[in-house]
DNA sequence: CCTATTTTAGACAAAAGAGTCTGAAATCTG
DNA sequence: CAGATTTCAGACTCTTTTGTCTAAAATAGG
């Protein structure tokens, strides 16, 4: 579905959300604490900065910092701008030109999963996922959990969800 | 989404679906009406054989067929037995474990469409979508169109849907 | 000004996906 | 049986994705 790289993107883009008091995050801190390759993230974090959804400031006391509120940055615009916005256009059978008098076989049903999936990356902001990522047994990456590191933990439960 | 692969054995399963008179359809005219290569065709068609959802039969006369009515052949199973079922089930950042009391920040909304997705799979036949190939200006690949080829056509329209 | 820190830019390597090709095995036709 | 056709099996190449590494530019702090 999302590329290794977007996955990337939208784990730090949390990260660097769940992080406001820090001004600027630098991409090593990220890249430790989410477990991902230091050079390949710094690599996607560019292109988040050069889609002008972050800034990034250089040398000693510099790194990462969302360009907008986290209120008004949504899952939407963190894969449009790493993997581009085919997948919310894009045909099952990927053909060209598609769903304008040429549908093909799967159509209706497709185009019904897909405006779905459209509508849900645009209202999911980054906020709300920085929020969710704060809470207890809500993880990030495979290892990392905020509730654990970021808040140190009150309450090492079993929450399900 | 899906992998090339899997597009064009789902194109192909159509295909064969569609020409249920015929007992078995040779790779070669598959490939070479939906402009595939057949070398690579051949080999994503005997995924399908292995996982018995076609028949093979070599020598002249030869080719691939379903394996069962085209009723009986749903998405889901095409998908499954080239890509696998990991797009069904797995997570939108591909976290291992998931959904089990270790929910990403975008769980249940992500959860949401990817249920649809497999009610959607599972739901539609190898059969509606060859139906739906047979009608004017349904096409399977970018210059294949059934209803301009195999039923030699009456109006060539440009329905919209 | 000097050094340490950090992003930037781009080369490079490894792995996976996509596509090509060859030879062998099975099967039909004559 | 001989020859043509077709799937099967596997090697091979090309491209894209993923990941690693090095050097340069910017900046803070002493
Ligand atoms: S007809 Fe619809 S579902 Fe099919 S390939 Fe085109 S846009 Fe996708
Ligand atoms: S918590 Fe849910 S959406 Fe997130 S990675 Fe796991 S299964 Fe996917």
């Amino acid at each position: 579905m999302l590329s290794k790289s977007c996955i990337y993107g939208i784990q730090a883009a949390i990260y660097v959300a769940a992080n406001a008091s820090q001004e600027f995050v630098p991409i090593s801190q990220i890249a430790s604490e989410l477990k991902i390759s230091f050079h390949f993230l710094t690599k996607v974090l560019q292109q988040l900065t050069q889609a002008r959804l972050m800034n990034s400031y250089r040398g000693p006391k510099g790194g990462v910092a969302l360009a907008k509120p986290s209120t008004e940055v949504t899952l939407y615009d963190l894969i449009g701008a790493i993997d581009g916005t085919a997948i919310f256009t894009e045909c099952m059978l990927g053909l060209p030109g598609c769903g304008i008098a040429e549908p093909c076989p799967a159509h209706e049903h497709w185009t019904k999963v897909r405006s779905e999936l459209t509508v849900i990356a645009r209202r999911l902001t980054l906020d709300s996922m920085a929020k969710k990522a704060g809470e207890l047994n809500v993880r990030l990456t495979e290892e990392f959990r905020y509730a654990q590191t970021m808040f140190p933990a009150i309450r090492p439960l079993n929450g399900n969800h």
